[in-house]
DNA sequence: GAGCCCGCGTAC
DNA sequence: GACGTACGCGGGCTCG
């Protein structure tokens, strides 16, 4: 039997530090701030090892602060790389603390890299007859690999490096990666390497001379001239080079490999330390593993005590404790995600940190045993629900009062919404869902809804979810909502988003919630005739195609349409997508000229686009106690503040065409009202003459002209009443195209003219309107310096786009800059146009209701009696909504339906 | 069969 | 690659 020999570790800190950092995808902060995702991913993969391999022997190796020997050598050396970002900067000793709490041996030298620390301990365990472990991601290191006795791993890719697996990733093998990294330098650490040389060059030099000294002394006899030139004048360079990139092994380490143990880890040190940064599933990993005392503790406090309310006497006492706080949180438990439809399960109350209370009053599952009923559970909550005390805070609060009010009751003193916080805080997140709100801001992780109801076909109805763990997951809802509150609060402070939040978003939940619950009348007979005269267009459509295609196919098949397009018929494609030719409507508008089929293809898609996404499925939706169609309206959805509607979407029913607007026809008012539409007349053209300043712009507006006949005049210098629809058709089109940053490209395809005519159109734009220009780059530069766009009420998105060393990634930027200031400041009009209609219709007790909101328009149900004085109060508050360079003009219309209202 | 992506088309 | 913001449909692919 052999003795094993001993393995030492050698964690590269630095490498993992950055990683985590970046790596994340989210931001993640203690309770008081302080970011802390690098020091959660690095405790991550320190875990790993440990858990993995159960090292004896262990050195993490951090980089000093300051210059290195190769700063000394080359003053340039790293100079490319960006400062560490302050947010990682203040992680770096929580790093360092984390580690000497676990008892992990470390190393740090002045003027040496981690790299060649690693290497000269390397070097000391190998004499020592020890084997050695680099964990480390970076390809500096592969020139250390020696297996058996020297690999490289990288725990959080779990990736083992070893000769095989470093020629197969670089092409060469561990002993000549520094002599590759000489020849092909590394813009990452500013190598300079052989201009001209890359990878390919690099390896296949390598390959024939073995070495850069070979490849240097042997210059001769490299075939290709051109490479050979490249060698002779990038000699100097190489050497250098080779110099920056080789790993050192002469760092003076005082520490020997020997010494490397791991000592007793400071339990309490532990604790204390990751409740600060509120790493509560590592103290729970600490309680279950140590098992110390105190970690067992310090989990307790930080442990939820859930209370289940199941009979009047613990009710009460629920209730008794309500009456005297100042703020409560509130999560429903229901069947159905939708609101609408949602019927009532339990309720989850939060009304103090780490404590929560789940009431159930719709269990059905076999456990679930005594409980309230609904109807008591809500009278008794009534007063509170209702008054303005307790204030209320919840996720996604508009779900609760649409439920609530559907059960009776009115909730009222709306606080805080801690999805419409995080929305506020970054609007380009795709997701605030709770869980992911919590971990960013709480740097928790939370249960999940799929971790007690399970997904896909497996999931259950949470009614029939185990009492115990519905208990756990509705207060753990409630509870991470109430602690988000004062976190999100203040970085909304931080911000200067309180006011929005205070002024606008949270008005607003109330006002949404009351549109979604009054829904929408529709005609769903009327919607079934149109079904029928669609069907017929439909059928005739495809006896025209099937006759020209020579036979049958399915025309919605992207796959067989291309076959029968450019196989069949031999037309020319125009346009590719990522798979294969396109055969969208500019394609066959374009086609249309060669080819009959096109048209009818069409036709065809509009129709069945008809038919499929509105008039076969508004139907389906309408409510079967209402009559009407709830939509959703989601409050933190879009990057630039709008609204947007889904289940169904209103938000684009088709009114350009005659048989769109048949299905605005649908859309009816109750008997005794009719439907009145308002909207801002060129809202987003107006906010970019007030932005820009432009003096020409702001008097169009000023004057009340056609602003689309206006521009057209300026710029082909005639007089307005001479500007054919042709004109005013390509000046509407560059009016929407500024507003959007379109560039001659995309206007030249719109416009159906060249680039060059395009770019000479624009040209005269900004020519006529001087103002322009200078405030598109005023408000590009603007944003590029904070780092986000911001719109008239102080809305933000961050741009990082702005700021990328990719050129179209930064224009894209810029458009964004410009779209989102104009686009998120109308939206933020609009939205305090309802809140103030809202306000105005409830204090004068009147019985219109809004119903849609799309963009730029509002659409109320109106008693025949107020309409004068509906009209009156909407276009005042509409108008008037905030104070401009340029007038607000709102156009109206009202009928017997939605296409009526419009005319 | 569910879930996801793609191409496409509707709105502002 | 080139014009911003959404939602949702049908086809078709992947995965279990």
């Amino acid at each position: 039997m052999t003795e094993k020999k001993p393995t030492l570790y050698l964690i590269d800190a630095s490498s993992y530090m950055y990683r985590a950092f970046y790596a994340m995808g989210q931001r993640l902060t203690a309770p008081d701030g302080t970011p802390t995702q690098a020091v959660y991913g690095f405790h991550q993969m320190l875990q790993k090892v440990l858990k993995d391999k159960k090292p004896e022997r262990v050195c993490v190796v951090y980089d000093p602060p300051g210059p290195t020997l190769r700063h000394a050598i080359y003053p340039d050396y790293k100079a490319t790389r960006e400062r560490m970002p302050e947010d990682l900067v203040v992680q770096v000793p929580l790093i360092k603390n984390l580690v000497d709490l676990l008892g992990i041996p470390s190393v740090e030298i002045t003027g040496y890299e981690a790299d060649d620390v690693i290497a000269a301990l390397a070097r000391k365990a190998l004499q020592a007859g020890m084997r050695v472990v680099i964990i480390s991601g970076d390809k500096d290191l592969h020139q250390l690999v020696r297996e058996p006795h020297v690999i490289q791993w990288d725990p959080q890719k779990d990736e083992i490096f070893t000769s095989e697996t470093v020629e197969r990733k670089l092409g060469v093998r561990p002993e000549q990666v520094r002599d590759f990294l000489a020849l092909m330098g590394d813009s990452s650490d500013n190598v300079p390497g052989v201009a001209g040389v890359g990878r390919k060059t690099a390896q296949n030099l390598l390959r024939q001379f073995g070495t850069l000294d070979q490849v240097l002394s042997r210059v001769e006899d490299i075939k290709s001239a051109a490479i050979k030139k490249k060698i002779l004048a990038g000699k100097e360079a190489a050497l250098l080079s080779r110099d920056l990139v080789t790993v050192r092994e002469d760092a003076p380490v005082a520490l020997e490999p020997d010494q490397c143990t791991i000592g007793a880890a400071d339990t309490k040190g532990l604790v204390a330390f990751f409740q600060s940064l509120g790493f509560r599933r590592f103290l729970d990993e600490l309680a279950r593993e140590a098992g110390g005392e105190a970690a067992h503790a310090a989990a307790e406090g930080l442990q939820r005590r859930d209370r289940l309310v199941t009979d009047e006497k613990g009710f009460s006492a629920v209730l008794a404790e309500i009456a005297r706080e100042d703020v409560l949180s509130i999560d429903l438990e229901t069947t159905s995600t939708d609101a609408m439809r949602a019927d009532l399960v339990g309720v989850a109350l939060c009304w103090e940190d780490h404590q929560a209370a789940y009431i159930p009053v719709g269990h059905t599952g076999e456990d679930a045993g005594e409980q309230l009923s609904a109807t008591r559970v809500l009278e008794g909550l009534r007063p509170f629900l209702e008054g303005e005390r307790p204030r209320k805070v919840g996720q996604n609060i508009k779900y609760e009062w649409v439920v609530l009010k559907r059960h009776g009751v009115e909730l009222q003193g709306i606080d805080f919404d801690t999805m419409v916080a995080s929305y506020l805080l970054d609007p380009g997140n795709p997701s605030h869902r709770l869980e992911r709100i919590v971990a960013e801001h709480l740097g928790e992780s939370k249960l999940r809804y799929s971790d007690v109801a399970g997904s896909g076909k497996h999931q259950i109805p949470f009614a029939q979810v185990p009492l115990e763990k519905a208990v756990d997951y509705a207060c753990s809802d409630a509870e991470t909502t109430f602690r988000l509150v004062p976190v999100l609060r203040e970085k909304l402070q931080g911000a200067k988003l309180e006011n929005l939040m205070d002024t606008l978003e949270r008005p607003l939940i109330a006002v949404l919630a009351r549109m979604e619950h009054r829904g929408i009348r529709v005609d769903a007979a009327r919607l079934h005739e149109l079904s029928k005269v669609l069907e017929e267009g439909i059928r005739k459509e495809e006896e025209a195609i099937y006759h020209i295609a020579g036979g049958p196919f399915n025309i919605q098949s992207p796959i067989q349409l291309r076959d029968v397009l450019f196989g069949k018929l031999q037309l020319p494609v125009i346009k590719k997508t990522k798979t294969g030719p396109s055969t969208d409507m500019s394609v066959l508008e374009e086609l249309a000229a060669l080819h009959p089929i096109a048209q009818h293809i069409v036709t065809y898609r509009s129709l069945t686009k008809l038919k499929n996404t509105y008039v076969d499925n508004l139907p389906k939706l309408i409510h079967p106690e209402t009559g009407r169609i709830h939509t959703s309206y989601n409050q933190a959805v879009t990057a630039t503040g709008r609204l947007s509607s889904s289940d169904p979407n209103l938000q684009n029913i088709p009114i350009r065409t005659e048989e769109g607007r048949r299905i605005r026809e649908a859309f009816v008012p109750e008997a005794g009202c009719v439907l009145l539409a308002a909207d801002y007349s060129q809202i987003e053209l107006r906010i970019f003459a007030h932005y820009s300043g432009d003096e020409r712009l702001v008097a169009a507006f000023a004057e009340g002209a056609d602003i689309h006949r206006r521009t057209a005049a300026e710029m082909f210098g005639v007089p307005p009443h001479e500007v054919t629809p042709e004109m005013r058709r390509q000046a509407k089109t560059i009016n929407f195209g500024i507003i959007y940053g379109m560039g001659p490209y995309g206007l030249g395809k719109q416009l159906g003219i060249s680039q060059a005519g395009a770019k000479a159109a624009i040209e005269r734009y900004f020519a006529t309107y001087e103002g322009v220009k200078g405030w598109i780059q005023q408000v590009v530069e603007e944003c590029r310096e904070r780092g986000y766009a911001e719109t008239l009420l102080g809305r933000r998105r961050y741009l990082p786009e702005l700021n990328s060393r990719n050129r179209n990634v930064r224009q894209q930027g810029e458009r964004l800059a410009v779209n989102t200031t104009i686009q998120g400041t109308a939206a933020d009009l609009i939205k305090k146009a309802m809140i103030d209609i809202d306000d105005a219709i409830r204090k004068e007790g009147l019985g219109t209701a809004m119903l849609l909101q799309v963009h730029d328009e509002l659409v109320f149900e109106v008693p025949e009696d107020e309409l004068d004085r509906i009209r009156a109060l909407v276009r005042d508050l509409m108008e008037n909504v905030h104070p401009l360079s340029v007038p607000l003009v709102v156009d109206m219309g009202w009928g017997a339906n939605w296409a009526e209202a419009h005319a």
